[in-house]
DNA sequence: CAGTGTGAATATCTTCACAGCA
DNA sequence: TGCTGTGAAGATATTCACACTG
């Protein structure tokens, strides 16, 4: 196969199954066949072969996949086998816990520059980051090699964040915000949403609640 | 249409209306057509009246919608009309923040409890709440009313939690926790991995930029 | 011969186009 | 007349089934 375009599904389960890899290798295996990744993946096994097969060939007939060497390949075809350099914007309560968090850098996503407009938070150290002005932020992208923008601050701040960082010539905007922003053709932008998620836990629960009675 | 299933995607589609039709109220619309609605969600017209077409008929031909009324009986369809009880198992950075966070009281989830099984969290009073030993969380959800149960445990820890909120009678399970959890197939399990946002940003940015070379 | 890689079949989701109603 | 609601068409995504290979 190779390539074509690729859906985004696909992409978050290579997500998935390269943080399922590397709890593998921690423990060991060397070989996983697609069965039993799906299964630790929860999906179809076809499912992961046919993803895989969007990039390239990378199991043995009759053997399986090599944990180690799947696990590179896929982080390649991604291109997260390297260290991408965020600016977070919004040093709120959720922008503090994204900046200790160590999920990020693990990942190969370093945080190097933490940004906000509120005079109090300006100076503020956190995780080893002194807490700069937002109107700043366009200069320390190209100052840092910044390339991806980390949106946590309030809903109605959110356009004006990403406007900065757009201004400074990011590439990528990750929008924790449930704002809908606008952003350029060549920017990348991801809506992370945590809230639908309640919605549908709730609506499953619901549903089977009210499909008992009728 | 009326029913049959309804795709994950309709809901998460219905989560982004509801948020930008309360933007709306908050402005004072009273009407809007599903045009307007689709420009401010970034999605196709027609997909807004299909996802609405599941749950019934919302609409005035030749007007549009009424934002309040429709914002109502979306709420009602996913059974987000009404208060949530919930509990957060894990006072980490992560934890702390949602903990911390208006976003899901605004939106009819309270967190009414919060559980880690760290002795020196124990005890410890955040946003209102007192830590409580993870061992205590089963009583909790019978006493308090608790449904849902939200993890932000260290990813090792996720399934001994999940199992303890299980145990307790929960009904849904939003897994902030890279891990793939087990649960019975009674529980509504929602896994919220932010991590396969910075994946496909990363790839987006790379592909774009290895497009231009060739 | 076990398990990948893939074309074909199926299932699902999205968009179009227009009938029908306020 | 304007905009919804929806069947039909089109586009995508998933699963099956098996040829193929180490």
């Amino acid at each position: 196969m190779k390539s074509a375009h690729i859906p985004r599904a696909t992409i978050q389960r290579l997500s998935i199954y390269v943080q399922v890899l590397e709890d593998l290798l921690q423990d060991g295996e060397k070989v996983v066949s697609s069965e039993e990744l799906a299964r630790l993946c929860q999906v179809n096994p076809s499912q992961i072969r046919k993803d895989l097969a969007y990039f390239g060939e990378f199991g043995v007939r009759g053997v399986g996949y090599y944990v180690q060497d799947l696990s590179t390949a896929i982080k390649q075809s991604l291109g997260v086998d390297r260290v991408w350099n965020a600016a977070l914007v919004g040093v709120g309560n959720l922008g503090r816990a994204l900046l200790r968090s160590r999920m990020f850098r693990r990942r190969g996503f370093f945080i190097v520059g933490a940004f906000d407009c509120d005079p109090f938070k300006i100076g503020e150290e956190i995780a080893g980051l002194d807490v700069i002005c937002t109107q700043h932020v366009g200069e320390k992208i190209a100052e840092l090699n910044i390339e991806i923008g980390i949106v946590s601050t309030p809903q109605e701040r959110a356009q004006r964040a990403v406007n900065h960082l757009v201004e400074g010539g990011i590439k990528g905007i990750i929008n924790f915000t449930p704002a809908r922003v606008q952003v350029p053709e060549n920017v990348a932008i991801e809506n992370v949403d945590f809230i639908h998620h309640f919605f549908s836990a709730s609506f499953t629960i619901y549903k089977n609640q009210t499909k008992g009675l009728i």
